[in-house]
DNA sequence: ACCGAATGGTCAAAGCATTGATTACTTGAG
DNA sequence: CTCAAGTAATCAATGCTTTGACCATTCGGT
């Protein structure tokens, strides 16, 4: 009506509504710091697309969910680990691997045994099922990585990935908050 | 054991394991795509790095979700909307916001209203009190936001941003399996 | 050697995500 | 006009995530 950056017109999709949300929100709110609410936007929704596009194109018809997925895949690489470390390895907090471990377990995915040195520490591991499952699993999953990476030429992907580790690699990252 | 790219060490740790899984994984299975895996990995740890900071430091403190605040964001910047379309912008399900939408109008932070035009619509706005809440909390998260845009040039945020887009303007982004 | 502090794992409560079914209401073809 | 098909919202069931509390075990300073 009055002063709007861009009228709302029933144009607004998921995408270009990240255009006119930091026009309006740099009209209502003057100290706004507009290009750091354009980055923050368009990287949690380019992410959350590809996560989405990943967990229901190659998880879900195979019965998985992403985290458990993620749990099985640091088991494949890193071998036999303390649920500890398998928490850290794969960004989530010990109490969810702990939840998850009984679904994994459950499906005869994964091995839990008692640590030896430690007996406060559990160390868990792959079964030939899970072995078996994380292998044809993770093929679907980079088929359809390798799809999105495709979209771009390999400087530019050398480029993006550059700046997201400088991203993490700075002082916000040292200061944020953490899982833990 | 045999021809790890690198042993596990016990020295990895949620960023170095990116390294270590792209080699490892290009070990174990031939075909893999291992620059779409960097890139996915990369965009995923970071992203997910980002959202539990921005969470866990400018919304859980104020009692809210982010979810929730995406809600009433969207509702913020583009005013009275159907729920089908705050779902879209917002980048959730419908069942999801209509689940949040019970939460959020306890606390009289949004009002309902059914749709004149259309019997089924159901029409949300937000209250006065959700208006404080979100300007209140906006400026909680833009500043954390525009913490983590600070470790960047402003050029390289410009490119940070144009190739995230070129990602989801892909080939891939248009086959991607969507919500809804 | 001991006892307080720290650590690893699990559980409980609460919240939000998903898919699929159900209930309204609207639309459009015949 | 009518009835089938489509659409908006909600509900139900299930699963994952979070924090915070708790227990068991280990570590470290005195």
């Amino acid at each position: 009506m009055t002063s709007d950056p861009a009228a709302p017109d029933d144009r607004l999709t998921f995408w270009s509504f990240v255009d006119y949300a930091v026009a309006k929100a740099g009209a209502e709110l003057p100290s706004v710091d507009a290009e750091a609410m354009r980055l923050v936007l368009t990287l949690h929704r380019v992410t959350s697309m590809v996560v989405y596009d990943l967990e229901s194109s190659a998880h879900r018809p195979n019965g998985w969910s992403w985290p458990g997925f993620r749990v099985l895949f640091v088991l494949w690489l890193a071998g036999e680990m303390e649920a500890k470390t398998a928490a850290e390895l794969s960004g989530l907090s010990r109490a969810s691997v702990s939840a998850l471990l009984k679904t994994l377990e459950k499906d005869g995915l994964v091995a839990r045994r008692r640590g030896e040195h430690d007996g406060r520490s559990v160390l868990i591991s792959l079964t030939p099922a899970g072995r078996a499952a994380i292998t044809r699993g993770f093929s679907a999953h980079n088929a359809r990585e390798s799809a999105w990476a495709a979209d771009l030429t390999p400087d530019e992907r050398a480029t993006l990935v550059a700046l997201l580790r400088k991203l993490m690699d700075g002082s916000a990252s040292a200061d944020a908050k953490r899982r833990m």
